[in-house]
DNA sequence: GTAAAAAAAGACCGAACGGTTTATTTTTGT
DNA sequence: ACAAAAATAAACCGTTCGGTCTTTTTTTAC
């Protein structure tokens, strides 16, 4: 890795933290700056596209990094519930250690970008990747269920694409109350409720 | 009402909507001067607090006026479960017609404030409104719940305070993908859900 | 109707904003 | 080791930010 993808990833990690925690709007370049230790210079001399091209990326990339984070625990996993029930472990450990400091990156910068309209608006970009970012997640979840269904292992009675929006609207509300709160307690009383849905009503008896 | 309290309902009325699009951040001074046809003299002459304290009114107005909406409903329904399923109602109608421009104010400003620590930060205000906002709702479902258990209408075995908590969980994060996809049937999908939960486990048989 | 009081407009402020340009330093390939 | 190229720092730009102050207009009270 040359300097140049060195410098680029370093400003997209830090940036990625910062547009987490205060939002678009609430992150300025001399926040960046301060994060990165390095100048105006040395970040334009990297993102041309300027503010909003670092928060496109660093959104991408924030979202990315928790995936594959997500993906490397339930891939050990077996049976397609199982994949499920590890998912939500994740997510009970997320909220107290979180990987990526403030939390999940879409919800954090939907509510933002969900007026959007103007199309020259600079944030309009985010607005679509943070659909495309549900998209991802409820398809992922909506393929487990499919295989599970195809191996056996779940009802055939569950309507995957259902259960997947119910999934991430629970996910979210849960850390979105528990972090209001600053307690994880909320999330789990959700996700306690979640676990119960998967092994009552999608696994196979 | 006076010249003085008019101009200020004025602020907070359009004041509200602003912050509830863009945020705290994305909203400045001048959107409100656009927003009310007021100059800055006028809007500080109301309120010399100034951003903070119109976005903690505005904020404070936003809730308490969506509250009272959704009361002025369920006050009618007798039965408490009735209240329960009536205030659902509500809300699948709220993300086709909201009263409020941008979707729900608790939902909107807190990813914004949630890590806000720093005690001199103007938004920690705000972070302990949307604390207060989120206790009073479910507060208002424990008190239905519990009151219909006294009345016999709803399950003894039902823990009041869980479900308050996974019904604004799942009322929120509905909302949240529903907004973000610009498509009100993901609202509808987890609110299927909710309902078949109060119809199902709630209400005694 | 008029004078006092209140409210709002308009001009103004320093600071911070996103972004650009130029000079300097650091890497890189040889 | 050295020259070319790349990357970054530093200075600078116009604009917008939140906020203040003074002047003008509008209400209010008599």
């Amino acid at each position: 890795m040359g300097k140049r993808e060195r410098t680029r990833q370093l400003i997209i990690e830090q940036s990625a933290i910062l547009f987490n925690k205060k939002g678009y709007a609430g992150t300025s370049i001399s926040d960046i700056e301060e994060a990165t230790g390095l100048k105006k210079g040395g970040i334009y001399g990297n993102f041309q596209g300027g503010k909003q091209q670092i928060a496109v990326e660093a959104f991408d990339y924030a979202v990315r990094y928790v995936t594959s984070q997500i993906r490397e625990r339930t891939k050990q996993k077996e049976k397609s519930y199982e994949k499920l029930l590890e998912s939500v472990r994740f997510y009970r450990e997320y909220i107290v250690n979180p990987p990526l400091e403030g939390g999940c990156p879409i919800l954090n910068i939907a509510p933002e970008v969900d007026d959007v309209r103007d199309s020259k608006d600079p944030r309009l970009q985010l607005r679509t990747r943070v659909k495309k970012a549900y998209d991802n997640w409820r398809s992922s979840i909506i393929k487990v269920v499919e295989k599970g269904i195809a191996k056996g292992e779940i009802n055939t009675a569950i309507n995957a694409e259902e259960f997947s929006t119910i999934f991430v609207a629970m996910m979210e509300g849960g850390i979105l109350i528990a972090r209001s709160y600053n307690n994880p307690n909320y999330l789990h009383t959700v996700l306690d409720r979640l676990e119960l849905m998967i092994r009552e009503e999608l696994i196979v008896a």
